[in-house]
DNA sequence: AGGATACTCTATTAAATTAGTAGGGATTAG
DNA sequence: CTAATCCCTACTAATTTAATAGAGTATCCT
């Protein structure tokens, strides 16, 4: 598995702020119940995103979360790199103990990888999969 | 990090049968020493690989690995998923877990991740790593 | 003011996975 | 027959994952 849950449960509850961006704070036990996560887990994926800056909180009564700017200028790589950290397949290419840049075959099936996986988080905003969402929900309605 | 050492490692080790396609076997411990990888570790490795198809062996003195196939017939992706298990993002994908396929806005992205992955993965060759490998190496040896 | 609701923060933990380590057994070239 | 190799299984230390638990702080509402 590719993502661990920190950033599937993350993504997921990221997607339900976005639906409901504009519309006052979310809280906790909603999205958990709704998504049928631990409560206590979630918070602790939220807070993460609360610290990167992408999320904002209301406390007290009423209180819960929302996002901290507009769903159209969050991407789903934002989202997955504040909870999973980098997204790449080999820690030569993020760290420093690869010393063979040039001359390595396997490194450049790495790289490669990284591109195609960049190429799909780093072009989806939360606003696309709320669109696309909404397009797929009319479709169904239909039958 | 996406891949573990068990594809990392693996990759490598494929690369360098590749390399020695049509010239005998090569022994774990050239192998191992070459890469820095542990020989009992990369053994196991090798192991899987040989179980699923992909690389022969030959005992006793002078023995050693080889590809069971041209290099050209072998993807990255066989020798990936022979030791990672199944390439995808979250388990909705590949398990039974998962019963909400139409509508689902995560699972939406989690497809494109796997489709960028295999697109690489699938459609590059061991071959085509060997080519790539010398054509760098001429480069490098040019300046 | 006071209680209920909701986020905040830190510590602990059970389970799984990773990345080996270890060692005895079987096979074969020379 | 022996040294070089692969074969196989068991064990383990370290790390990560996926929570669980609970005490603390802020806010709304009456």
């Amino acid at each position: 598995m590719i993502l661990s849950t920190k950033g599937r449960y993350g993504l997921k509850a990221a997607f339900e702020l976005a639906l409901n961006y504009g519309d006052g704070p979310v809280s906790l036990k909603t999205i958990s119940s709704k998504y049928n996560i631990s409560e206590n887990y979630l918070e602790q994926l939220l807070a993460k995103l609360r610290k990167q800056g992408y999320i904002e909180t209301v406390r007290g009564v009423n209180g819960g979360y929302m996002l901290a700017r507009k769903p159209e200028e969050i991407t789903v790589g934002m989202i997955l790199r504040a909870l999973e950290g980098e997204m790449t397949p080999s820690e030569c290419l993020s760290g420093e103990t690869c010393t063979r840049e040039l001359v390595c075959a396997t490194r450049v099936i790495f790289e490669q990888i990284e591109m195609g996986i960049n190429n799909v988080i780093d072009n989806t905003y939360l606003g696309d999969m709320v669109k696309q969402n909404s397009k797929v929900m009319r479709e169904v309605a239909k039958q």
